[in-house]
RNA sequence: GUGGCCGUAGCUCAAAGGUAGAGUCCGGGGUUGUGAUCCCCGUUGUUGUGGGUUCGAGUCCCAUCGGCCACCCCA
């Protein structure tokens, strides 16, 4: 019989793995709640509608990567969520989140997007998002940003830099789409079909292009900061103001487009050059727009997501694999007489706080003890040895060495808890 | 979705068309300080899968699945 596999592209993460996700996990939602940010959990299934409206017709999530069904029971459309943002908004919209003023939430969890796997990318992969709900100003925008600087210094990440963006208000974005359109055709011959396709539906993607030909007749077309009016500027100005009072480094990155619809003004990406191809460790911005495009009343919101297992794929590069937890006892038993005490010892001490393993299954004493020294436990208590009186359990240190006494259960828990 | 490289024991890797191996791990025993080191013995494979070429395929060819990397995209 064949063995059947993990689905590709959606991966176990086993001990001692684990342990640094759970270190990392602990780290982030401490710090979350420290900025005052509360916990959300919406469902890992949506109605697909969700996404279409909110990241957009034209974007690769919707057109390609999205897992999307029919449930025949109840004739509905649904998906496995693709990012966040969009469910929290929903979210917030259907429960009336906003109603006694802004909001600011984080959540995390799975995320599916059908994509061919690498590096940094996979089908099924883990996200924190943080979302600001009906927060107006470059404050919020700027406390987001800086924010994750400190993230990234408390995890010990120094290497991670930061790139920032406007990208203006949909009015103005639109002029600036109409000339850019008109720009890329003039040179249409000089542009891959990637660009070509893109013309008319998501023209502005191609400003990132990494095709040389594609860069230059980018490089010479009309810069969306020359469409941006006052009130967007100002904006820009007070994030980059903020940024330099917290000391936050940041390079203006022209180019820098989301691939998701709902942004406006304000975007951001937190990248590092230690993932290969996929270096954006975190990625966010403003979206004023979302909660009308989802059927909300207008509401100004900020957010930005992080991708775990790039994060985890650093710390675990920069070497800090927390240790394992030490068990206080490893329990021995000689005879099946023996395992009967021993089961009654190891409930008894575990019921006074203390972290016991008891060896299960046979094996010869060495063996026994092999797995003891192996558990990394500071103790091996051993039952039902020859010389033992009865009722006696041998004490034997596993770290420094010293000489094994005998004690009456009683007398371990002290011992244990002193040592 | 497109292209390149790669799939051998649980893990790390040998075997350049001619009997599938080593280290590690695991199990038993010996030395010992009932643990480490050291010594002896033992288990582990449809060589990812399915076809083909050949007297003979882990090795060559095709397909397929999976992994890695890049494109693409994004967290």
């Amino acid at each position: 019989m064949t063995p059947i596999r993990a689905v590709r592209g959606m991966n176990d993460i086993l001990p001692p793995e684990t342990a640094l996700w759970r270190e990392f996990e602990a780290k982030v939602e401490d710090w979350l709640e420290r900025h005052g940010y509360r916990n959300i959990r919406m469902p890992v299934v949506e109605p697909t509608q969700l996404f279409r409206r909110a990241i957009g017709e034209a974007t690769d999530i919707v057109e390609k990567e999205m897992y999307s069904w029919r449930d025949e029971l109840n004739d509905e459309q649904l998906t496995l969520r693709p990012e966040g943002t969009a469910s929290c908004v929903r979210a917030a919209i259907e429960h009336s989140l906003v109603y006694d003023g802004p909001k600011r939430l984080w959540y995390g969890g799975p995320m599916y997007r059908h994509e061919r796997p690498q590096k940094g990318r996979y089908r099924q992969f883990h996200q924190y998002g943080v979302e600001a709900l009906g927060f107006p100003g470059p404050d919020i925008d700027a406390e987001h940003i800086a924010m994750c600087a400190a993230l990234w210094r408390e995890l010990g990440l120094e290497e991670v830099r930061l790139e920032l963006n406007t990208i203006g208000s949909s009015e103005e974005r639109a002029r600036y789409r109409a000339d850019l359109v008109r720009h890329l055709q003039q040179h249409e011959d000089r542009l891959d079909a990637d660009a070509r396709r893109r013309l008319h539906t998501n023209p502005l993607r191609t400003l990132d292009s990494k095709n040389a030909g594609v860069q230059e007749v980018v490089a010479s077309a009309p810069s969306l900061m020359q469409y941006l009016g006052e009130a967007s500027l100002a904006h820009f100005d007070g994030v980059k103001r903020l940024l330099a009072a917290a000391g936050v480094e940041y390079r203006v990155n022209p180019r820098l487009v989301r691939g998701l619809d709902y942004y406006n003004l304000t975007v951001f990406e937190w990248i590092s050059d230690r993932l290969g191809a996929q270096g954006t460790v975190c990625g966010g911005g403003r979206y004023d727009g979302l909660f009308t495009q989802l059927g909300g009343k207008p509401t100004p919101a900020t957010g930005f997501a992080m991708g775990n297992e790039r994060i985890v794929a650093l710390l675990a590069d920069a070497g800090r694999t927390p240790a394992p937890p030490v068990p206080d006892a490893y329990v021995l038993w000689h005879g099946e007489a023996a395992l009967e005490a021993a089961f009654r010892l190891a409930q008894e001490l575990r019921g006074h706080g203390l972290r016991v393993v008891l060896h299960a299954g046979g094996g010869s004493l060495k063996s026994q003890m092999r797995r003891a020294d192996a558990s990394g436990a500071r103790f091996a208590l051993l039952l039902g040895e020859e010389e033992l009186g009865a009722g006696e359990v041998s004490l034997k240190p596993l770290r420094e060495g010293a000489a094994q006494t005998r004690h009456k259960p009683g007398h371990l828990v002290n011992i244990l808890k002193g040592a």
